[in-house]
DNA sequence: CGCGATACGTTCGATGCCGCACAGACTCTG
DNA sequence: CAGAGTCTGTGCGGCATCGAACGTATCGCG
């Protein structure tokens, strides 16, 4: 049962550091960690764009509740089934909602970055979902218990209405995700999903192989080695062993389908903006 | 703009009533509406399984801002971004959630029956949702104003635990869609498709043409005519001009890929079961 | 009854992804 | 630096669906 346990928890913070200054690609937007650690804590609650919009007053209340924690590559944070006993709030980093077929295949339905949140089904009732979460890209998060989050959202506050938008604008990246599987080739997938990737790791540079990419997309891993050589040779990204980087986002854009635009906008249009702080 | 207001409302009440009469397949469950019309209103609604597990003092309460509305087929009930403003609980037929492209394909991401409710973007405070419902199978309704539903909603009381759990269910059944549509055969999935009617229908036999069934899918119909065929030269379903009886629902289930049952169990799982009277 | 409209069925080349096989390249470790 | 492990690139036969064309069956209507 690998659940909201974090495996470790202090080691694994250990292990995070260590990753920080022995991979070479590892920090992002707060890489001030190393180097500026007085000026600020190491990630902020308010990164996380919905715990960021938050009334002063309900901010102020759900601070000593939010507890933070280390999303490492690779972690479950909830399998398929499993009784949710927390909420997410990512502040980096990229969290993936899968769903499994019983053969072992699956399929990504949605990404989750700093604009969401992590583990629904304990505002939306159902205790849990058939499907799992897992961590794609390394970041960090703050997470309230379901009993503080239940209390929250009782009380028909701004946390609540956040909630249930971010909820309508998931529903939207899931729905577009089961069109776009459907219509569009494994090419403007690709495109669609690199772009959502780098939307919410806030850089071009993406620490992922492609074997995983293909796992996300539920295809095989020689097709999306197939279409990354083409958009490389056609100068839109730069593939290296592990990672992703994109050189030319307006001409992965073009090629995308349209599903990235209409999620997008769907964001745009549900969700707070960040601020210009961050 | 296509929207809430019902084309002609009385006509359209009379429309029905005419189909009701000359076409042979009219009439669902309460087909004691012609014959028998002192016994019970035409439809009530708590025929929809979210309002028939109301508590009674809710159930009265909401009683009057209930109002019946028929759903004529192919009635298009909110376009993509259309303002929504009313909430629809059906009693019966069948609701399609589907998602536009700008190549004129879609694909349906969501069945809506009398289990459930159609505009959830109303509680969900979105307004709007980019994607449209369509009326795949004639019935009724009751429908509630935006205005009476957020007052409902705002109570924290079983309408709003019904209405979330609901669309938890929803959520699933999309996320479903989108991997059903990656990994799975269409014959498959049609036959997960009509399964899923006929739950919603209450009965054997469904009015629709091959070709829409296709648009629904977003396959091809000469492919859905293919597969069709195969499953009726099998005999699990027997195909007549526009329309398509379940022979052998045994069958068809081991036909279906697990989608199905994944569905299913969740929907059971998290929503109120029908009552015996019903 | 005859006609047009609609829905279904079938065929067939084109296409895109599957699924395997294998080779090459990079990285980490000792 | 050598070797194991991991990740990526490529080539190819197979299969399902695409997308068009055509033929046929059924229904409604005059």
């Amino acid at each position: 049962m690998p659940t909201d346990d974090v495996p470790n928890p202090t080691q694994q913070i250990g292990r995070l550091i260590c990753r920080l200054t022995t991979v070479s690609n590892a920090p992002r937007q707060n890489n001030s960690y190393m180097s500026k650690k007085l000026k600020l804590p190491v990630h902020d609650p308010a990164q996380n764009r919905i715990l960021g919009a938050l009334p002063a007053a309900d901010y102020k209340r759900l601070l000593p509740d939010l507890e933070p924690i280390p999303m490492p590559l690779g972690w479950t944070i909830s399998e398929s089934g499993d009784h949710v006993n927390f909420l997410y709030f990512p502040t980096t980093g990229i969290v993936s909602l899968i769903y499994d077929l019983e053969d072992g295949s699956s399929t990504e339905v949605a990404l989750v970055g700093n604009e969401g949140m992590v583990g629904i089904s304990i505002f939306m009732g159902g205790e849990s979902m058939p499907g799992s979460m897992k961590v794609q890209s390394e970041g960090n998060a703050y997470r309230l218990s379901r009993k503080i989050m239940k209390r929250e959202f009782a009380m028909n506050g701004k946390l609540q209405h956040l909630a249930l938008l971010y909820t309508q604008a998931l529903i939207c990246q899931t729905s577009q995700t089961a069109v776009c599987n459907q219509h569009h080739t494994l090419e403007q997938q690709l495109c669609r999903w690199l772009l959502m990737s780098i939307d919410r790791l806030h850089e071009n540079k993406m620490v992922i192989t492609q074997e995983l990419i293909a796992t996300l997309l539920g295809v095989w891993r020689e097709s999306v080695s197939h279409a990354a050589s083409k958009l490389e040779s056609d100068g839109l990204i730069a593939c290296a062993r592990g990672s992703i980087t994109v050189r030319d986002r307006h001409k992965l854009e073009a090629r995308a389908c349209e599903c990235y635009e209409t999620v997008k906008k769907e964001y745009d249009r549900l969700l707070p903006h960040p601020k210009h702080s961050l």
